[in-house]
DNA sequence: GATGGGCCTTCCAGTAGATGGAGGGTCAAC
DNA sequence: GTTGACCCTCCATCTACTGGAAGGCCCATC
């Protein structure tokens, strides 16, 4: 299977799944004229990796999860592990997020939005630390 | 006032602002030994961009805030605009890291944790998209 | 006046995770 | 035989910095 197939079916471009040979996440066979092969194997990593990608694991956490989705020997401890502090990580993004969407919210609020130079917003972000 | 008293008190690295300086968002005066002299008016506008950073506007954002900051003939729809786009994307933001977060949420909450191989968070990344 | 430490300068490289494009090979169809 | 749609590699670009090397400046101390 050629890497337009490859990636219509699992949901990458082809510059994706090209990136991610490149650092080794996969490694897909290669015809004569040096088109890359893929086999459901790579298929199945490549789908692998874009739903760990679309939880927000990293691509070292990937890679790490392709390594233990591969070790017959793994403890689900460790990937529970893993889960776990990218979930903390989610966790931090969040509040900042939540922090920023209360204040933006509140400045845009307080905006009348008219033709007037009067701003809430600047005199906000002018504002001097202390004063 | 060098780089790092400016930095200190607009609570940005003397990096950032040689940063911000190489991307035309400062433009300090020079003292006679080519070092940076920051008047009140520069701290002013670190501050600023650090606090429209803070709110998660991008360079750019910045930018053009500034411009506006400094234009008395603005109006504040444009500034409102500019925020409200902001506090869409936010928005959308917030939304991928809520669905994010569920899942994480519920793969880990499904997750023995233990010794064991058998790991329904390896499980589901693993599945393949029709069955 | 030599030396040391702490600033300052510029420039280059690297980070994450792709994405875009140039320049060129391959292949099937018309 | 020549389009057009693929494929390849390699390099550049994006965001917003950050780190480090190599070297200059300034002040204090011996």
């Amino acid at each position: 299977m050629n890497i337009s197939e490859a990636g219509r079916r699992a949901g990458l471009p082809p510059k994706t799944i090209r990136f991610y040979e490149d650092i080794g996440l996969i490694a897909p066979a290669r015809m004569d004229n040096g088109y890359r092969d893929f086999s459901e194997e790579d298929l199945h990593r490549l789908a692998f990796l874009r739903r760990a990608r679309a939880l927000g694991f990293t691509v070292e956490e990937c890679r790490q999860l392709l390594g233990l989705y591969h070790d017959k020997t793994r403890s689900s401890a460790d990937v529970k592990r893993l889960a776990r502090e990218h979930l903390q990580r989610v966790d931090v993004q969040l509040a900042e997020l939540e922090q920023m969407r209360a204040t933006l919210a509140h400045l845009i609020d307080a905006c009348s939005g008219d033709q007037s130079p009067n701003c809430p917003i600047l005199a906000d972000l002018s504002q001097t630390p202390k004063g």
